[in-house]
Order: C-alpha cells, then sequence, then structure tokens
DNA sequence: ATATTTTGGTTTATTTTATAAACTAATTTA
DNA sequence: TAAATTAGTTTATAAAATAAACCAAAATAT
C-alpha cells in the first residue's frame, strides 16, 4: 500500500537541505541555516546525518581565515530524495 | 521559504492513517492495520494522538463481543492534511 | 589598546517521538 | 480444556530532534 518513507530525508531539517541543495551547485552553512532558519547547531548535526549516509558532501575550508563550510549534494542523495519523492507521493495523493 | 509542517502529520504512521481516512468513510482499526502494516500498538499510540488532536474521531464499540474501534477523519483533519500537503510541495517539487 | 560582540561553527545535554514489548480480556480452535 | 488468535491498551526503550553551552577567530566599539 504505502512504500516506507527513507527516515533520513523524512525530517523537515534534513529535507529542506536537501531540497535546497537539489537546486543549486553547491551551498554554504550559513546559506543553508537562512533558507531552513534553523540553528547553527541543529544545522551541524543534520548535515552531518547525511553526510554520514552519503547523501551530501561537506568541504570545510577557510575564506580568509573564517572556516567555511562548503556542501553538495552526491549522486547517491539525489537518487534517495527522488525515490523519497515518488514513495510520499502516495501518500498525499488526493482523491 | 519552506513553511513548516505540521509535526504531527510529518510521521509515517500518521500519514499513512490520514491517507487512507481521507480516501474511506471510515475505518476500522484492523483496517488501519494492515493498509499500513503497523503493529497494533504503534497504530493504537498514533490514533490516539491524531484524535486528541482532533484530526480524527475515535468510535468503540463491538461488534458482537469483540471490540471494534472505528475512525474518521474530522474536518479540522481534512484542513490540517490539505495545508500538509501544499506546505510539502515546496519541499519536493523538482526543478 | 582592550573589552565586547559577531561570525561560523561543534559538542553535549535535554526533550520529544516513534517503536517495541508486555500485558489484558474475550474468543475461537484443536 | 488447553492453546492460540483477535483486538486492542499500557508501559518501557530506543532513536531523533532540538536546544543550550561552548570554542576560536575576527570585527567593532570604547
Amino acid at each position: 500500500m504505502f512504500s516506507d518513507l527513507d527516515p533520513l530525508l523524512h525530517s523537515q531539517l534534513r529535507l529542506g537541505i536537501m531540497s535546497l541543495l537539489m537546486s543549486v551547485e553547491y551551498a554554504e552553512f550559513t546559506f543553508l541555516k537562512e533558507k531552513t532558519n534553523s540553528t547553527a547547531g541543529n544545522l551541524s548535526v543534520q548535515l552531518d546525518k547525511l553526510s554520514v549516509a552519503g547523501y551530501i558532501s561537506i568541504e570545510k575550508s577557510f575564506k580568509g581565515k573564517k572556516p567555511l563550510t562548503t556542501c553538495t549534494v552526491t549522486k547517491k542523495g539525489i537518487k534517495a530524495f527522488e525515490e523519497y519523492v515518488n514513495a510520499l507521493k502516495q501518500y498525499i495523493k488526493q482523491p
């Protein structure tokens, strides 16, 4: 009846992050923080989970002398997102 | 950017329950249990939450001598579901 | 010059949720 | 009549989300 929803994507913040990353080439920590309206702590944790899962890749560098965290979605992440969206559609298709 | 997702609906099982109830006039506990592939305990808990929120109404009666739990979605539940779906679309609309 | 605030985060603790396990009571079935 | 099934509820545990506390460097104000 209903396919399972990837628990990694079925989270408002992580879904928001992935949604943004699907539409841009890369995104900085501060950009994601602003767009998703999240706290730095929460964002940091959730980015890490997505990264550990292989859905995004995170690069840490410096802009001048300030830390700079840059994220991109991976192939695996794109596939997972697409599958999630398809599964979700079963739940929200209205009669 | 992203609207908040009603946390009561942003749960696989509760969303499945609501999705089913949106498409039928009423549903029995056992029907929901089978269709959502959930355990009785989990279903019982989540139905209760939806009921406390006023999203569904639950009627407990007897079929012969066996307990019979029947659920229907309320007006409030329908509105919440529709709003949830609209909010969700912001997250999953693909480029 | 030096305190104070801001930036860009991470780590750890707390709260909330979801899920599973254990239980109840009545009912079939063997 | 003992064992298993049905239809659930309650309680305990595991997992997740969030918030709070913290850190180091840089920018700003005094």
